[in-house]
RNA sequence: GCCGGAGUGGUGGAACUGGUAGACGCGCUGGACUCAAAAUCCAGUGGGGCUUGCCCCGUGGGGGUUCGAUUCCCCCCUCCGGCACCA
């Protein structure tokens, strides 16, 4: 052994060592418990610096630490492999996006290995493979076969940079999620995946879902955007062959509407409006409305637009006539389209009608010293006909009911979730396996053609249009069904459809018979334990929890959800902005690596801050890691001849008090540190205490008569902290344990258990308050009686002074820990 | 606007279920070693007061519950995140 601490060559050695062994292969082994660990795999986009690493280190405290506990523990990594940058890269710099895309992904495997990541490498994947984006062309036309992938002409998120589709989930404040620019809308044909078949199943299941973080849960909820009420028509007066159906969360209401407004674009429009001169103002205010929407969208208290047509409708419980608007504040992908007005009790309504000079109906009564304007709370009904006197839940259901006797509606479910467009109109990314036949019409590719090979050989110029479309050879093809002229589908899969299954292909990588194979799914899936960054709350982790229930209806697997747990680590930060290459604030991990090693980069990151809150880069705390490792690497040189000389497993029974203090310390240690890893990820306070107990076993060594007494027990303590720093450290630990001499390495020793035993004090410290002000601290016997803690605590010189002259009003005891003396008044 | 989350020393952060606030690290101050520096080691380090041993104050602000509140309840302020005409 050096005295030296050289973490560059031992980092070396034992990566070298688990590299040969494949110590962190697994297969499957009915006989052990399994755990799936699974950090969110990245995009190759070129390196991985200090901002990544933290999410591999805390997922590799978890896998080493769970095979230490005897676990099974699938620890996989891949590539998400397809996407824009690579294609923006061919662009700029004339590098083919396969090309890019496996050199980053060489550079970036070696980055991770280097950093000592527990990775069953064998199990390595990248979604831009045939082979691997087959079994999801297999999928796609399932999902045809059962009308849950479909193409339709609709209004699209059109992102004018990357020149291509973006869904409702990738667009953020009327920006692209990717490159932030302003996106824009366009009417355009594409495919679709019909996640909201699954909307009440996913809603559902987030409370089921107990290991995921609240505020994920919650932002799930809102994006799915369940609302319950009713649906309902209204009757076109003068016009009895037509109607406008409405849907309303407050049917309650009916008897306050005193117009109704249609969106803008409402395909009866039309049908109401007569007169060259009304269809011409029509179009005006569709115009208008198009025009505003987006730059007008996000700003505040605009004013609500509408135009009244010449038609009224009817309301069907009192038969009154009211007014019908076209308006820009309803919608028309939501709910019908079309709305009752109630200005009494919807703000949105009320804004209206005060613009307009409309009539204003209340149909709740006013909680007491109500000032507002529009009224949503509960109370008791008015002016409402049949409803008056009942409460809103009850008149709800009163109305539905009428509703439904008269065959004129019905309760409805809505919600704001809507289809994944999953259409993209670029080169790097998955074919979609469908042709269109002069003849047939669209008709999806033949299974044993499978995989519909994205080839290789385009012109990728970046200037609109797949590169796809204008490659003969790849859109010219026969009609998988009459042998016909047929041109092929040239969009390409959205990426999120390749990470919404990859943990499934982990279980078996190289399965050439399917997407999965059974047995393996069905032993390592769900994932125990997955770990990624906020950002994708609602994109990819939606996307994987619907595309799991459609493989699990289609018989591929049979869990429910994917992500039995989840951990969303925060961001990396450094002078105040995320690590990230645009900002230009990274501190790259190579540099990192040869001032330090990879034990301190990961030690800093694990102890700055648990692992959910953002991390606060700081050269200095940096230091501070290396600084302990130094410690503890001399520390060990120092006192390697003398330990290795004594036997930590007779550790007799410890005589003098600091010993026994030693002792329990070390038991509180493997205790706390199990407790910190186990339940809650704490690492920052894991490692703390393991500090301390380094720091006592330093004072106990450094004691002439106490390193003799108790050299037993200072190995004892030396090895429990080397064990319980392996997930931390694994490098500089295996290192050490080598050089105590022990003949097992790191990887095939088991977690420590502690003895409650031998947690156990002799005496307690009790601290002694007087009107709950801490006066006093008193050492007593383990197995006092609380009588005579309280004898004790009032004997207290200290305290006595504290009651001199006063009442003692009563005494409450925490027992073993607290005497509060409360006094008189 | 609505829904979440968070405010603790100079600093990153601790404090289990209401029971010694500030663990551990960084920084800073003083000392040892050294010709000197770095590294290392030792001691101190929330604020204020003085009789140097204690006392008072202190977890964004104000109130409440309690013997006792960083922790529970109410109101307010600030910051961060999500959604934003979804009927």
């Amino acid at each position: 052994m050096e005295e030296r601490y050289y973490p560059q060559k031992i980092e070396e050695k034992w990566q070298r060592i688990w590299e040969e062994k494949k110590s962190f292969r697994v297969t499957e082994n009915p006989n052990l418990p399994k755990y799936y660990l699974l950090e969110m795999f990245p995009y190759p986009s070129g390196r991985i610096h200090m901002g990544h690493v933290r999410v591999y280190a805390i997922g590799d405290v978890l896998a080493r630490y769970k095979r230490m506990k005897g676990y099974n523990v699938l620890h996989p990594m891949g590539w998400d492999a397809f996407g824009l940058p690579a294609e923006n890269a061919a662009i700029e710099r004339g590098i083919h996006p396969a090309k890019w895309t496996m050199e980053n992904i060489a550079y970036m495997r070696d980055q991770l290995k280097k950093m000592g990541i527990s990775y069953d490498w064998d199990r390595e994947i990248a979604t831009c493979d045939p082979e691997y984006y087959r079994w999801e062309q297999l999928i796609f036309i399932r999902m045809l076969e059962r009308g849950l992938a479909y193409r339709k002409r609709s209004t699209v998120n059109w992102c004018p940079s990357c020149q291509t589709v973006l869904a409702n989930e990738q667009v953020e404040g009327g920006r692209c999620w990717r490159c932030e620019s302003e996106v824009t809308k366009r009417d355009i044909d594409g495919w679709f995946f019909k996640i909201t078949a699954y909307a009440e199943e996913l809603l559902d299941w987030c409370d089921r879902l107990t290991g995921w973080p609240e505020r994920v849960i919650t932002m799930q909820k809102n994006w799915i955007g369940r609302s319950e009420g009713a649906e309902f028509d209204l009757a076109v007066a003068g016009h009895p062959d037509l109607k406008i159906r409405v849907f309303t969360t407050r049917p309650d209401t009916v008897f306050g509407m005193t117009y109704a407004v249609l969106a803008p674009e409402h395909p009866l429009v039309d049908d109401l409006v007569t007169g060259p001169g009304g269809r011409a103002e029509v179009e005006r205010f569709r115009a208008e409305v198009l025009k505003q929407s987006e730059q007008e969208r996000i700003a505040e208290d605009r004013p609500k637009r509408g135009l009244r047509l010449s038609a009224r409708l009817v309301n069907p419980f009192n038969g009154v006539e009211i007014p019908l608007f076209i308006a820009d504040y309803v919608l028309m992908i939501y709910g019908t389209g079309a709305i009752m007005a109630v200005p009494g009790e919807d703000q949105r309504d009320w804004d209206f009608a005060k613009t307009h000079n409309l009539d204003i109906i209340k149909t709740v009564s006013r909680r007491l010293g109500w000032t507002g304007e529009a009224y949503t709370g509960d109370g008791i009904k008015i002016n409402s006909g049949f409803l008056d006197g009942l409460t809103v839940a009850e008149a709800k259901r009163r109305v539905i009911d009428w509703l439904v006797e008269r065959g004129l509606g019905e309760g409805k479910i809505n919600y704001r979730l809507r289809d994944w467009g999953i259409s993209r109109q670029r080169y790097w990314g998955a074919p979609i396996p469908v042709l269109y036949c002069e003849a047939c019409g669209m008709v999806p590719e033949k299974e044993e053609n499978l995989p519909v090979v994205l080839p290789r050989d385009v012109q990728i110029s970046g200037k609109g249009g797949s590169p796809l479309a204008s490659h003969p050879a790849f859109v010219s093809a026969a009609c998988p069904r009459c042998g016909g002229r047929a041109r092929r589908e040239t969009d390409t899969m959205d990426t999120f459809v390749e990470s919404s299954w990859y943990f499934l292909r982990y279980c078996s990588p190289r399965y050439e018979d399917g997407m999965v194979e059974r047995g393996a799914a069905d032993y390592w899936m769900p994932v125990d334990q997955y770990i990624g960054g906020i950002e994708h709350a609602v994109l990819h982790l939606l996307y994987a929890r619907f595309y799991t229930k459609v493989l699990r209806d289609l018989g591929l697997v049979k869990v429910d959800e994917p992500f039995k747990a989840l951990l969303s680590q925060g961001m990396v930060i450094k002078g105040g902005a995320k690590m990230s290459k645009s900002k230009g604030n990274v501190v790259a991990d190579d540099v990192i690596r040869e001032a330090y090693g990879a034990d301190t980069g990961r030690l800093f990151e694990l102890f700055a801050a648990p692992p959910e809150k953002d991390l606060e880069w700081s050269d200095q705390g940096v230091e501070g890691a290396y600084r302990f490792l130094t410690r503890l690497w001399r520390f060990t040189f120092q006192y390697r001849e003398a330990l290795r000389r004594a036997n930590s497993e007779l550790a007799r029974e410890a005589d003098t008090p600091q010993l026994k203090e030693l002792r329990r310390l070390i038991h509180r240690t493997i205790k706390k540190v199990t407790h910190d890893i186990e339940g809650r990820f704490h690492f920052n306070t894991a490692i703390a205490v393991l500090m301390e107990l380094f720091n006592s076993l330093s004072l106990a060594a450094k004691d002439e008569s106490q390193l003799e007494q108790g050299t037993d027990l200072i190995k004892s303590g030396l090895e429990t902290i080397i064990v319980l720093l392996y997930p931390f450290v694994p490098h500089i630990t295996s290192e050490l344990w080598e050089n105590l001499g022990q003949d097992k390495t790191l990887t095939e020793v088991r977690w420590p258990s502690y003895s409650e035993d031998a947690l156990e004090e002799e005496r307690l410290l009790v601290v002694v308050q007087v009107d709950g002000k801490v006066r006093g601290r008193i050492t007593v016997p383990a197995d006092a009686s609380s009588e005579s803690i309280e004898a004790e605590a009032l004997a207290d010189p200290k305290v006595r002074g504290f009651l001199a002259g006063k009442e003692i009003h009563r005494v409450i005891q925490v027992p073993r820990r607290l005497v509060n003396i409360v006094l008189e008044g």
